[in-house]
RNA sequence: GGAGAGGUGGCCGAGCGGUUGAUGGCACCGGUCUUGAAAACCGGCAUUGACGCAAGUCAAUCGUGAGUUCGAAUCUCACCCUCUCCGCCA
């Protein structure tokens, strides 16, 4: 294992292995998430790679042997010059064949962290979105008896949000919330906390929201999606898109004690992405902002939990809707969908009455053991041997858009917009916006 | 940013050019003893890769990378991280 420039520790050397004997698996994979990565360059690399190998441990193996050799001839003084001056060669041949080496291993490790995770077998197998299998809705649609306006309408109109401004400070897609929004904004991250924390047993952590490379690419976002990523050139570390980074990468290169499994974090963090490629998509209000909160939940379980903790994550997440009394569905992704590091993935989805239509709000991946390969962390259990943990991440939930969701589910004929129960502590007596 | 000290197996901690993958302790697993447990004693206990049906053989790994050497945990250089002191700063 030779670890790249960026500090990056995993052991993705088991991936390769794994690649190799189950080649098919994989194409297949790569072909059902639309991925264009060509794997039989892989497996050819993986090949040379493999012969340079042998070839340089056939003479790491005789240097070893004539090295003790030597010391052996020179402790009972004997002439060893002509066994030393062969070696010396050998030397020069095992270093030009590690160099060669060198240059595969980077090539096969390079690629290596571009292969997806394989999905579950519950995962709808397609290429089309439409494929996305809508699993159960909650709540009902709200009914106007006047025409319902868009949250970027509402909020301007309350001086609640700013979604203009925000250019003469930073740029384009990023919102203001000012006065009451603001409030609202810190209503909703202290009512998830608290949800999470106090009811579904989740650890509150505050991480840096600046992360390193090793770290990132360990979770997966990279090296994959490095152009949706603001990063700080300076020093090569990067604002994260999501606090699933620092939460699921705090326990990297750790063995943990099988007794402390399920591990469950919860943090609120700023969430930065640049969005490429979808300039022009979802460019009014709150939908697509470049820099949004959010509170996420992390577990790290034993593999065979996985499964039970990923649905009881859904149900932590679909409780913050419920009680924000917003109606919403749940959708399993298909193929195609699921995140890069994820074997299987639920959306939460908040219907935005104004704009007649669902908004995803909240993302929950079951990542099995693939980012705690390249994150390096295990459990030991009770046989003493240590085994890749399970990790998973899940929102709970994103803000902008069930801030425009209430909003737009909450509003009044005169403009107003009434504050959701569960809110209302945390908003010092105001019950409603106007 | 400057000056010092240090980074060794799950943890602690020896080693400072030639069977050292690495003494020892703790933890862990198995056993003896015990009514049971503890203590004591005995034994086991790193990871990754290549080859192999397998048993196994070989290679690599003492923060990371490069260098010196026939041979490096041990010597040299660079970088990263931790600690202490100084400076700067919210």
């Amino acid at each position: 294992m030779s670890p790249c420039l960026c500090g990056y520790s995993g052991g993705f050397m088991i991936d390769m292995k794994f690649i190799r004997e189950n080649a098919e698996l994989i194409r297949k994979n790569l072909q059902d998430r639309g991925n264009k990565l060509n794997l039989d360059e892989l497996l050819g690399m993986d090949e040379e790679r493999r012969k340079l190998i042998k070839k340089a441990e056939e003479l790491k193996f005789k240097r070893n042997v004539d090295s003790e050799k030597i010391a052996q001839l020179k402790k009972e003084k004997k002439d060893a010059d002509a066994l030393i001056k062969e070696m010396k060669e050998i030397g020069d041949e095992i270093k030009k064949l590690d160099g060669e080496l060198g240059v595969y291993e980077k090539k096969v490790n390079d690629m290596l962290l571009l292969i997806p995770n394989i999905p579950d077998p519950s995962v709808p197998v397609s290429t089309d979105p439409k494929d996305n299998r809508e699993v159960r809705t909650w709540g009902k649609k709200p009914e106007f008896d006047f025409q319902p306006r868009p949250h970027w309408d509402i909020g301007e109109a309350l001086g609640i949000l700013d979604l203009g401004r925000a250019s003469k400070i930073t740029g384009a897609h990023f919102a203001i919330y000012k006065g009451l929004g603001a409030k609202l904004e810190r209503a909703l991250i202290n009512f998830m906390l608290d949800l999470h924390i106090d009811k579904h047993g989740y650890k509150e952590i505050w991480p840096p929201i600046l992360v390193n490379r090793g770290c990132i690419t360990g979770t997966g976002q990279l090296p994959k999606y490095e152009e949706d990523m603001y990063r700080c050139d300076l020093d090569d570390i990067f604002p994260i898109p999501t606090a699933e980074v620092p939460l699921t990468g705090f326990h990297k290169d750790e063995v943990l004690e099988e007794k402390d499994l399920p591990v469950y974090y919860t943090a609120y963090t700023p969430c930065f992405r640049r969005e490429a490629g979808s300039y022009g998509k979802d460019t009014r209000g709150l939908l697509r902002v470049h820099q949004f909160d959010k509170v996420e939940m992390v577990k790290l379980t034993k593999p065979e939990d996985s499964d039970a903790e990923h649905e009881k994550m859904v149900q932590n997440a679909e409780e913050v809707i419920q009680l924000l009394k917003l109606p919403y569905r749940v959708i399993l992704l298909c193929t195609v969908e699921i995140g890069f590091s994820a074997r299987k993935c639920y959306d939460l989805e908040i219907w935005a009455p104004a704009q007649n239509r669902w908004l995803e709000s909240s993302s929950c991946s079951n990542c099995g053991d693939f980012q705690a390969r390249r994150l390096n962390i295990r459990y030991r259990k009770k046989d003493g041997k240590t085994e890749l943990v399970h990790t998973l991440n899940g929102s709970g939930i994103a803000l902008a858009r069930t801030f425009a969701a209430i909003l737009e589910n909450y509003q009044q004929k005169d403009g107003s917009v009434i504050v959701p129960d569960v809110l209302k502590p945390y908003m010092g007596g105001v019950d409603v916006i106007k």
